[in-house]
RNA sequence: GGGGUCGUAGUUCAGCCCGGUUAGAACGCCGGCCUGUCACGUCGGAAGUCGUGGGUUCAAAUCCCAUCGGCCCCGCCA
């Protein structure tokens, strides 16, 4: 008699998941098939409660069907196993109002195992979480666990909505290349060799941005992909080096068509996902403001203790520090800690030498009570500014006042940060709370010191912004672009541009960022030829996936929305990726390994 | 590249500060008993490279150094 644990077949086809059967279904015959998840041996009386990808029913294995009986007390956790019985409803008394299926149970005639298991290595349980390392390393075991297949399916569910929404709304999914060109301007990229043109390399792709500008050049008028993307950078807990965007382009669309259909798209997956009902338009915050009034360019707005700025209230003061720093023409910003939220003398100092080792910054602070100012530094400034910042800040007796003074462009960042920790700590971001907006009229450039040149602050491709177009050679820094970023609770979820479709412009752009005529022909000829063939306006916008089911499934990990992850130091802890390759291999690709 | 943190039965953790008994607990696992359990109960049992290597010491899970790995962060991520 050949063991069933080797026949590729199963002996009969489920007719129900095991987690679909209710009391409706009381007294079907059914087959199921599915994991052990428990066993409660009474002697003569067996239960096992049966997993699938639906949920936990429990068997019940009277010795009258000893067959049955004798293997159900051969199965143990994890074993997968295939039963035929009856559905009867629970007497009174026995029914488990935990479980969906509690009203019922299958009375098993005959069972099968069809495969045995080990002892797993963690259990396969609700709310059991084991070790990250040992998770990863059996991630096909924690993929069993109904909080992974709650975040993938849900992961499917919103990719579904987003597929049916842009499907509806005219987009095209089109698939671009994975094996493609280097473009060294950004992140590192992941390159793969050619055997068949040896020494030259592709370049997986870190989003599809030039493709799609291609695909509208080419007449689809609107197109989206869900796309696999690559950064060789380091990684974080919401950074893989291969994640998912939802690209998007369309033709000659105004910034608001972009973000209408951007919104719609997020509104429908939180109602396909969760059954929210978001509403857009979300607000719209200029990138100045952003910064002016929350030090950041992805302000998480759920609540307050906004930054300002006090360089005027303390005009003319004596206090050195900041006369000092007025003095060079630099500003100083406070955000002011509400009464009911104390910070002790150590924490204070605390958060002090934090800001001095970190950013060389000092931080001034005072606590206000009736009496006046408290704090080492609340002697050396005059009443008169206290009451100038007082008003400014609209301060009450008890708050804290933290300030720093220095360049506007260093401290609104720094202040920010602290204000993002300060809401944490205090417990003031809802985590229930969706706070979606905008940010607008983003800077095209910025200067970067390290490389001594403008560089872009979204990309080469992005647009200037029309209004500002006559200070493109004269006053590069004060030309916004046609930009935008959607927000969510802090964290950027999706962002976008409208492109430079002439080529002379993107020319220009190019060389403002330091391109040489012959490097940029080099590296975007394609693209800046293409322009020239009657290419359309156009513009798009690009989400993080990953990001996005993060939020919809609660968590703080990316790795816990990807299937198979990799480790902080890019390894797969399951398949040992990347390993060793044979010298064959490497022969053949004509490389030679140094290290 | 840098900072922090964790690593002890299969699992989750205690023990580490202040070195000294046979390294404990719970869950899980194995065996016996058990016909209404669902965290079944009950009786019994097995189970350890204290991440690895070196050092200090009469003696190291414990102190020191190095190293490997997981996680968090800075840099990096147009």
């Amino acid at each position: 008699m050949p063991d069933s644990k080797y026949s590729p077949l199963p002996p009969w086809q489920r007719t129900d998941y095991c987690g679909a059967l209710r009391a409706r279904d009381e007294g079907r015959a059914v087959a199921v098939l599915g994991w052990v998840a428990a066993r409660r041996d009474h002697g003569r009386l067996i239960f096992i409660d049966l997993r699938d990808r639906e949920g936990i029913v429990q068997l019940v294995f009277n010795p009258e069907y000893a067959a049955a009986h004798d293997v159900a007390e051969k199965a143990r956790s994890e074993y997968f196993i295939a039963v035929r019985g009856k559905v009867l409803r629970r007497s009174e008394g026995t029914v488990n109002a935990e479980l969906p299926t509690g009203e019922i149970e299958v009375a098993v005639s005959e069972c099968e195992i069809l495969n045995t298991s080990p002892v797993p290595p963690f259990p396969i349980a609700e709310g059991e979480v084991a070790a990250e390392e040992l998770r990863l390393k059996n991630r096909y075991l924690d993929l069993r666990r109904p909080e992974m297949l709650r975040n993938m399916r849900r992961r499917h569910r919103a990719l579904k909505a987003v597929r049916d929404y842009l499907d509806e709304n005219g987009f095209i999914e089109v698939e671009t290349p994975i094996l493609w060109k280097s473009t060294p301007e950004g992140a590192r990229d992941y390159l793969v060799p050619s055997r068949v043109n040896p020494g030259r390399f592709y370049a997986l792709p870190q989003s599809p941005q030039l493709l799609k500008q291609l695909l509208m050049v080419s007449g689809f008028d609107r197109y989206y992909q869900i796309a696999r993307c690559f950064r060789d950078e380091d990684l974080r807990a919401n950074r893989q080096p291969e994640f998912t965007q939802i690209d998007l382009e369309m033709t000659c669309p105004r910034p608001e068509d972009v973000m209408s259909v951007a919104e719609g798209m997020i509104a429908a997956a939180y109602q396909a996902t969760l059954g929210i009902d978001i509403r857009p338009p979300f607000p719209r915050l200029a990138y100045a403001e952003a910064m002016e009034r929350f030090g950041s360019d992805k302000p998480d707005m759920r609540f307050g203790m906004e930054l300002r700025n006090l360089t005027e209230a303390f005009a003319g003061t004596a206090f050195k520090v900041f006369a000092e720093v007025l003095a060079r023409g630099e500003s100083i910003y406070a955000i002011a800690v509400p009464a009911e939220h104390q910070l002790s003398r150590r924490e204070l100092d605390e958060m002090a030498e934090s800001l001095r080792s970190r950013h060389g910054l000092g931080l001034a602070w005072a606590k206000t009570a009736q009496e006046g100012w408290q704090g080492p530094v609340a002697k050396h400034i005059g009443e008169s500014e206290k009451a100038r910042a007082a008003q400014a800040m609209a301060l009450k007796a008890g708050d804290t006042l933290l300030m720093v003074a220095g360049d506007a462009n260093k401290i609104r960042p720094v202040l920010g940060d602290l204000r993002l920790a300060l809401g944490q700590k205090f417990g003031l971001c809802d985590a229930e709370g969706r706070s979606f907006l905008w940010v607008v009229d983003f800077p095209l450039f910025e200067y970067s010191a390290e490389e001594k040149r403008l560089v872009s602050v979204n990309h080469p491709f992005t647009a200037p912004h029309p209004d500002d177009l006559e200070r493109l050679e004269s006053e590069p820094l004060r030309v916004r672009s046609l930009a935008y970023d959607m927000v969510l609770n802090g964290q950027e979820l999706g962002g976008g541009s409208i492109r430079i479709h002439s080529r002379e412009l993107q020319l220009k752009v190019m060389d403002l960022l330091g391109l040489t005529r012959e490097e940029a022909l080099d590296r975007f000829g394609f693209l800046l030829d293409a322009l020239t063939y009657g290419a359309p306006p156009h513009g798009g916008c690009a989400f993080g996936v990953d990001r996005l089911a993060m939020v919809l499934c609660g968590t703080d990990s990316i790795r816990d929305v990807i299937a198979f992850p990799k480790t902080q130091k890019a390894v797969d802890l399951m398949s040992g990726a990347p390993s060793e390759v044979s010298p064959r291999q490497l022969k053949e690709l004509g490389i030679k390994v140094t290290s």
